[in-house]
RNA sequence: GGCCCGUUCGUCUAGUGGUUAGGACCUCAGGUUUUCAUCCUGGUAACAGGAGUUCGAUUCUCCUACGGGCUACCA
């Protein structure tokens, strides 16, 4: 297998929208397959049908596809070895947890959940470290280990519901090898004995995650640090079913920016950022997440932060095309630590992205944005806007919001700066000023310049003393990009009746 | 509680048995700018603690502390 071509799988299962954790386990899997010249694939892991959320499927393709993060092979994707969505192969593992008691590895069990809760509450009273169904207390349970084999066919004519656990071995010290954190040891005392099929005819996670990778021929499993406890497990399995396990990797946890803690849906919102890549409404609450996504985030910008919390390429440079991702990539270079999310940096991001962009593709971006506000502008204007505005935005919806009064005429006017600036002959100048830019005949920036500089001289004022009041006029406010582009911008005509208007309503 | 994983500036991180412990974000101070933003220059700021190994440990080992994960017929 190790000569075998790289196969990555991202597993999720469907009980809500993939959050910024989920996107970049997919990420570094695709990173990783890609890298390698291999396949990336998607499987859905419903295999508990009390948890589905409508929806859910549909959100992580759609949120993978906007990501860029396309698979190779899933649902939806075509692939050789399909299905990819784990209800749908249902009938596949009873099969191979059979097999399992039949080498002596697994066994019946009928215990009802109350007589698991009896015994788990008897063994905490007796002050037992850890109570669970292992390879001591099995002996004490209703099981094809303690019941006589007759007992058991019967029970299972009967209809009685059972499920299968597998039989952890004692004593035995289990070595995982993960490419992150080198080898875990971990004693099989320590472990229990795992339901692998459930009473309902599904598979648990770990049964199936073990026969699907085998089928599907996954070479690494690549998945967050949450399951490195149970992959002392997953190689026992392996090992029962006689097959080479895959390679291991879990990747460093996603933590809060604040306090400390795995990142969580609530966090985000309470913090002013997403924590999804896409906007989510809940289908049961009518609650909505906000998204990276509607919030104007760059695709590109989403994915060069997300790459950038826990892997780095021992280089300086920080931005990142996906190519250069999938290029420069190494599992080896993924920390171990956790890494709090910081929303300042990925604002850097988006930001150094913003900038990145020809006006042209701003204008294109800020158009239905514009647009929903009720502006209908042409494409060359916006692109003028994007050229003023681009330089102090973040987000594209600042570039609008911004310069919203390049969009319309002021309604207010800076309080601070008309206290500090407009004084008892300011409208008189501001109409000799205006009388002058009457006459420019070809009103661009530049000749608006040579214009006002020439009334400066004219009448031996400074600048401090006349633009901020011609910004006010013409802005309403005390701040913002060179006011001469701006007029030039918004055209003559408009420019010489806001500054009319302005001084009516300032004087 | 038990098991497992982790710990370098506030944050993301680089790094080596001997370095002025480097970069980025944030922040602060100056400069540029009519203003704001950008941009430029500079500054503050870290090896969790204790033992041990060693001529020498941030780096190797152990212990402690702290943080996190797991501990379901959930994934």
């Amino acid at each position: 297998m190790t000569d075998a071509k790289v196969r990555v799988r991202f597993a999720p299962s469907p009980t809500g929208p993939l959050h910024i954790g989920g996107v970049r386990t997919a990420l570094y899997n695709y990173l990783f397959a890609k890298k390698h010249g291999g396949d990336f694939l998607l499987r859905i892991e419903d295999t508990d049908q009390t948890r589905f959320v409508p929806g859910a499927e549909e959100y992580v393709i759609e949120a993978l596809k906007w990501c860029g993060i396309t698979p190779d092979e899933g649902p939806g994707f075509g692939g050789e070895y399909g299905p990819y969505r784990q209800s749908d192969r249902k009938g596949s593992y009873r099969e191979y947890a059979e097999q399992l008691i039949k080498d002596g590895k697994a066994y019946y069990a009928f215990d009802t959940s109350e007589e698991l809760t009896e015994m788990r509450d008897r063994l905490k009273l007796a002050k037992v470290a850890s109570p669970q169904y292992n390879t001591i207390t099995r002996e004490t349970m209703r099981n094809s280990l303690t019941m006589s084999s007759d007992d058991v066919e019967n029970q299972i004519a009967e209809g009685m519901p059972y499920v299968i656990r597998f039989k952890m071995p004692r004593k035995e010290e289990v070595r995982v090898h993960d490419i992150i954190r080198g080898w875990v040891l971990v004693n099989t005392d320590t472990l229990d004995d795992k339901v692998l099929f459930k009473s309902d005819g599904m598979p648990t996670y770990h049964l199936a995650n073990i026969v699907d990778d085998h089928k599907m021929k996954i070479t690494h499993v690549i998945r967050g640090e949450e399951w490195l406890p149970s992959a002392p497990l997953h190689v026992l399995l392996y090992e029962a079913f006689g097959w080479e396990a895959p390679k291991f990797a879990h990747l460093p946890l996603l933590l809060k920016p604040d306090g400390n803690g795995k990142l969580s849906k609530r966090d985000g919102d309470k913090l002013g950022f997403p924590v999804f890549p896409l906007e989510w409404k809940d289908p049961s609450s009518g609650e909505i997440s906000s998204g990276y996504r509607e919030q104007g985030y760059f695709k590109g910008a989403f994915i060069n932060m997300l790459a950038f919390l826990g892997w780095n390429p021992g280089t300086t440079q920080e931005l990142f095309s996906m190519d250069e991702l999938i290029q420069a990539f190494t599992l080896e270079r993924v920390g171990k630590a956790g890494a709090k999310f910081d929303p300042d940096k990925t604002k850097w991001f988006n930001q150094q992205y913003l900038r990145s962009k020809t006006d042209a593709e701003l204008a294109e971006a800020i158009k239905p944005i514009s647009e929903e506000m009720g502006y209908q502008k042409s494409d060359e204007f916006l692109a003028g806007v994007c050229t003023l505005m681009k330089e102090r935005a973040s987000f594209i919806p600042e570039i609008v919001t911004g310069g919203i009064y390049l969009f319309e005429k002021p309604e207010t006017y800076d309080e601070k700066t008309v206290s500090k600036k407009w004084k008892e002959d300011t409208p008189d100048r501001m109409r000799s000023l205006m009388g002058d830019f009457e006459k420019i005949e070809n009103f661009d920036s530049s000749e608006i310049e040579v214009v006002f500089k020439a009334f400066l001289e004219r009448e031996s004022l400074g600048m401090g003393a006349v633009l901020p009041n011609l910004r006010l006029l013409v802005t309403g406010e005390g701040m913002g990009p060179s006011l001469f582009e701006i007029m030039a911008l918004l055209g003559k005509e408009e420019s010489l009746d806001r500054m009319k208007t302005g001084i009516d309503k300032l004087s």
